[in-house]
DNA sequence: CCCTGATTCGC
DNA sequence: GCGAATCAGG
């Protein structure tokens, strides 16, 4: 395979977008991820943070005592993109907020929990002298900024993020009571490494239980669910192709 | 071990 | 110019 320039435009793009250079290699196809880290060198696209980088060599001559004025380094490409192809960046969580908050959405409903008050940490101590308890100062509402996401929404602006979806208040446990169609069945808690562990149903169904033979010696199925797990891996060219996926990925080869 | 990007060096 | 081999951190 040769850089065409499609090639490297797509090389360009995806490194741009954060993309790493197995990603894109395996995007590209015919090219190994050393080959698309060395384009991409070639091409004098910017590097990204190097896991085995952050070493300045700089750092040997005369013990530098000198006052360094701050690097600063200049922002760096976001870090590594979960999303294959665009990157958003995670929402923030939420921040610690000021006492006042929206009223909760939902009404009341007991008051048999206590609540918990979080203990703010007021220095109240004598620590020292320095008079660090500023007076508040109480600055005019400032205006409200949006950034706008991906798609064009508007993202919260960090002031006016929601409240967090009130907790269900806490309920009294009571011991589950077995139910009938769950007797004689291998549960969670059953399982232990003598016993297949091939799950029946689906999680959060009333009857999810796990196989319960007694397993394939060295797996962790019966025989016949190792029937299941395990087959024959077949020659690529026989594969057949994995579904192409909703959002569009990698193009097949 | 796996992953990552950077670098080297023979082709 | 290319990319496998190698290095080195996470």
């Amino acid at each position: 395979m040769s850089w065409t320039d499609e090639r490297i435009d797509t090389l360009r793009k995806r490194w741009e977008a954060g993309q790493t250079a197995s990603q894109i290699a395996e995007e590209l196809g015919g090219v190994s991820r050393n080959a698309v880290i060395g384009k991409a060198h070639r091409l004098g696209l910017q590097s990204r943070p190097s896991p085995v980088k952050p070493n300045e060599p700089a750092a040997a001559t005369a013990a530098a005592p000198a006052p360094t004025p701050a690097p600063a380094p200049a922002p760096v490409a976001p870090p590594k993109a979960a999303a294959p192809v665009a990157p958003a960046p995670k929402p923030a969580p939420p921040a610690p907020r000021p006492a006042v908050v929206a009223a909760p959405p939902v009404a009341e409903i007991e008051d048999e929990a206590e609540e918990q008050e979080v203990a703010v940490e007021a220095d109240s101590d004598d620590d020292t002298d320095e008079a660090d308890a500023a007076p508040v100062v109480v600055r005019p509402a400032p205006p409200i900024l949006r950034s706008v996401g991906p798609g064009g929404f508007l993202r919260q602006a960090p002031g006016e993020q929601q409240a967090p979806i009130t907790p269900a208040p806490p309920r009294r446990l009571v011991p589950a009571k077995p139910s009938a169609e769950m007797a004689g069945k291998t549960t969670l808690l059953d399982l232990n490494d003598k016993i297949c562990k091939w799950p029946i149903g689906h999680p959060g169904e009333p009857d999810f239980h796990f196989c319960g033979e007694k397993v394939n010696p060295g797996f962790p199925y019966c025989v016949g669910h190792c029937g299941h797990a395990y087959q024959a891996q077949l020659p690529r060219r026989d594969r057949r192709p994995a579904p192409p996926l909703p959002f569009g990925g990698p193009r097949a080869r």
